[in-house]
DNA sequence: GGTAATGTTAGACT
DNA sequence: TAGTCTAACATTAC
């Protein structure tokens, strides 16, 4: 599930597994998610450590000695797991790690919509693919001022990568739903007060989901995450829960306080 | 067995 | 010109 919350907790879930163990053996079965060329991922890691982890938006970034990163971004499915066995080794792993102590660790990806690369500087990657701000990071100002300038629909702008780095469709319907403002809204028809608001639910959304470890079920009784289907009741008001299009992708809101 | 799914992006559209 | 929108990608789960 890696929107933000999702790959945040992939990052802690790194932090505490992986780092520090000389890497042995490199197996990249997946082709099409390589953005960098086989032989040059496996010369980075081959008996090499991955001794940090760093996050911008849905990109997860492991720390390879001093000078170099794996980037992995995990499209619409993905996964990390650490296992001691190699015969627990996961359906769908996309790249096996194995490490000097026996043990493995594997980047999962069902669907294959997911990259991985070597990065030198973070800061680079992050002005080549356009990406904003990071969601957690971005500034009050700044985020009132990014959104002043566009047009279109909220809930777009919201998923804009290039605008703010992090937010998905999931998460995206779960910040307007507690703002009150229907995804459908045009961007022009928002007041700088509700923008603020906007802001203020974005991290406190964001946050909450982190500390339930992006899991729906341990998420606050009145998260629309938790029921997130045509015609159940809304955990706030008690209104109907619809669902209706955007872009071809699915938008879930409250027929009756999203205006 | 049809349908839908948490992301990105090239190319079409306005 | 530049912002916005659509379709396509690949695979599984229900």
């Amino acid at each position: 599930m890696p929107e933000l919350p999702d790959v945040e907790v992939y990052r802690q879930y790194c932090n505490r597994t992986i780092l520090n163990k000389k890497i042995k053996t490199v197996s990249l079965p997946v082709k099409r998610i390589l953005d960098s060329s086989k032989s040059t991922i496996r010369r980075h890691l081959k008996e090499n450590k991955l001794v940090n982890t760093d996050r911008h938006g849905k990109h997860l970034f492991l720390k390879i000695g001093d000078e170099f990163n794996l980037m992995l971004h995990f499209g619409m499915t993905g996964d990390v797991e650490y296992f001691k066995n190699k015969k627990n080794k996961p359906k769908h792993t996309a790249m096996l790690l194995g490490f000097e102590n026996g043990h493995f660790f594997s980047f999962i990806n069902i669907r294959k919509l997911g990259k991985i690369k070597i990065v030198k500087n973070i800061n680079e990657f992050v002005k080549e693919k356009q990406l904003g701000p990071d969601a957690l990071s971005i500034k009050k100002k700044k985020f009132i001022e990014l959104l002043s300038e566009k047009r279109g629909f909220v809930k777009s702008a919201l998923m804009n990568q290039k605008s703010i780095a992090g937010v998905g469709n999931i998460y995206a319907d779960e910040i307007l739903f507690h703002a009150g403002v229907h995804p459908k809204k045009k961007l022009s028809q928002i007041s700088e007060r509700k923008l603020l608001e906007l802001y203020e639910r974005m991290l406190s959304v964001l946050n909450t989901a982190i500390e339930s470890k992006a899991q729906p079920e341990q998420m606050p009784k009145k998260y629309l995450l938790r029921e997130r289907k045509p015609n159940a009741e809304c955990g706030i008001c008690g209104g109907k829960i619809k669902k209706t299009e955007l872009s071809g992708r699915p938008v879930y809101y409250c027929s009756k306080h999203q205006h």
